[in-house]
RNA sequence: GUGACUGUAGCUCAGUUGGUUAGAGCGCCGGACUGUGAAUCCGGAGGUCGCGGGUUCAACCCCCGUCAGUCACCCCA
């Protein structure tokens, strides 16, 4: 049908689905202020390199995802596949460690080379934070708390899911001892784990294949195995997340697919979304800056999936009920639309955030009238000829269906203003109209 | 990247074993109601049947390709 459209795997955003977009980022701001969260920016693309030391070369982001490109300086550039790399190099280049520990979030694309399919994008929006220069269970549990509010703000009831997968000195140990449990057993693993088996055998904890589950049931778990720094920092967790109230369950399974996560592992999953059910995700990355050059930091985020979010968000908010709020200003014949325009202009110049609406066309009252009802407009002002000779206009209260005749004063702010006075002492919505809001 | 399913009006979908002017509901526009939003009734606009080839006297329907979406897998937000 379209010759043109758009690449596969993005999607355009446009009314009314943006209003709820706007609605939910400025949600997520706020709590990130709230939180003491600064934004940050990045490019949207970054050196190649980069991604290949920050994410790890192995992984399949890296392997086969990313939007790589040759500019015309023969650099190699990428789209970013994910914030957190990115984020290290901005505060490594601004060297914004250097004042101490240091909050950011961010809100924007990631572009991903994958086959699309509901809440798998190859354009997709993420909103996360980065914390940085805390070793303490505190910030993990900070981190957490964060994007719990940001679920529960939304009426989510979820808990977080929640792992540790070692550092450095006890992961090895814990790598070998899934190889030495599942290697005799070679053979009975899907196809997909024996592959794992040799090239990262913690992935084979979260295989879906029906064939693994029976032997997961007895593998190693990773809490088992931790080392005494590692099972204590991940006690503290656990303790801290009781003493603030935030549900969690243990999951031995979630291992993450980048190579930068240390300790603590944590998803929100929701049952609403099929496959692809984690909303959010994060953990502890106390490596990652060491790696990238900077000084040896620790750091824990997450990222979470704004389109998955807002799916699971329309899908309870379909019927929700929407409040009424502008004026529809009708013009009834050519006179009427003329003396209009200017007193429009001085209404949205008078009217603060109340929008101000006009049909320029010629339809009739009753279709006037009928639009203005379902674009949920609060009031209607209406001129017509008779109005227009009397120097009057008709304030009609959509939701009350009460109706004033005022005078107009010919100057168009003193006009405005009188009309705006009169909305501002209209009753509290008497009548709440249901609406799809998806 | 692998496997499968789907693609008909703005939206949700019908469309019989291929048969000539492609339908419905909702929405939109107009009228009944000469300046008032519901409901009802009447009328109207809107479709290169995703796109390109092929088979056939004849294709929305069958075949091939392609694009896009959906589901599962790999993986992941």
């Amino acid at each position: 049908m379209n010759k043109l459209a758009a690449p596969r795997g993005t999607a355009d955003l446009y009314p009314p689905e943006s209003a709820a977009w706007q609605a939910l980022e400025s949600d997520v701001r706020a709590i990130a202020h709230r939180f003491g969260y600064g934004e940050i920016r990045t490019p949207a693309f970054e050196s190649t390199d980069l991604f290949v030391r920050g994410v790890g070369e192995a992984t399949d982001i890296v392997e086969k995802e990313m939007y790589t490109f040759t500019d015309k300086g023969g650099r190699s550039l990428t789209l970013r596949p994910e914030w957190t790399a990115p984020v290290v190099r901005a505060v490594l280049e601004h060297n914004l460690l250097a004042s101490g520990p240091l909050r950011l979030y961010y809100l924007g694309p990631i572009f991903r080379y994958e086959r699309p399919q509901a809440g798998r994008l190859r354009q997709a929006h993420q909103f996360g934070v980065e914390c940085f220069g805390f070793a303490g269970a505190e910030a993990d549990v900070e981190a957490i708390a964060l994007a719990y509010e940001v679920l529960r703000t939304h009426g989510l009831s979820v808990e977080v899911s929640l792992n540790s997968i070692g550092d450095e000195c006890c992961r090895p140990r814990y790598r070998q001892a899934l190889y030495d449990y599942f290697a005799p057993q070679r053979a009975a693993l899907s196809l997909d784990s024996q592959r794992r088996l040799e090239r990262n055998p913690l992935r084979i904890l979260d295989s879906k294949a029906p064939e693994d589950q029976a032997l997961l049931e007895a593998a190693p778990s990773t809490v088992e195995l931790l080392c005494a720094e590692c099972a204590g920092h991940f006690a503290r967790v656990r303790a801290l997340l009781d003493s603030i109230g935030v549900p969690y369950r243990l999951d031995a399974r979630i291992v993450r697919g980048l190579d930068y996560y240390t300790r603590t592992v944590f998803e929100f999953i929701s049952d609403d979304l099929g496959a692809l059910a984690t909303v959010c995700a994060g953990g502890r990355y106390d490596g990652l800056v060491a790696s990238l050059g900077g000084p040896p930091t620790p750091g824990v985020g997450f990222a979470m999936g704004i389109e998955r979010l807002m799916m699971i968000l329309a899908k309870r908010d379909l019927e929700r009920a929407c409040a009424r709020s502008g004026i529809a200003v009708m013009a009834l014949g050519d006179g009427a639309r003329e003396r209009l325009v200017p007193l429009v202009a001085a209404l949205r110049r008078n009217s603060g955030p109340v929008p101000v609406t006009i049909d320029y066309g010629a339809a009739k009252v009753a279709a006037q009238f009928r639009k203005a009802d379902r674009a949920n407009a609060r009031a209607a002002l209406i001129v017509g000829d008779d109005e227009l000779a009397a120097g009057n206009a008709v304030l009609r209260d959509l939701a009350t269906r009460a109706q004033d005749t005022i005078p107009l004063e010919p100057d168009d702010d003193a006009a405005a203003v009188r009309v705006l006075r009169w909305y501002a002492a209209l009753p509290p919505q008497p009548a709440m109209r249901s609406q799809a809001a998806s």
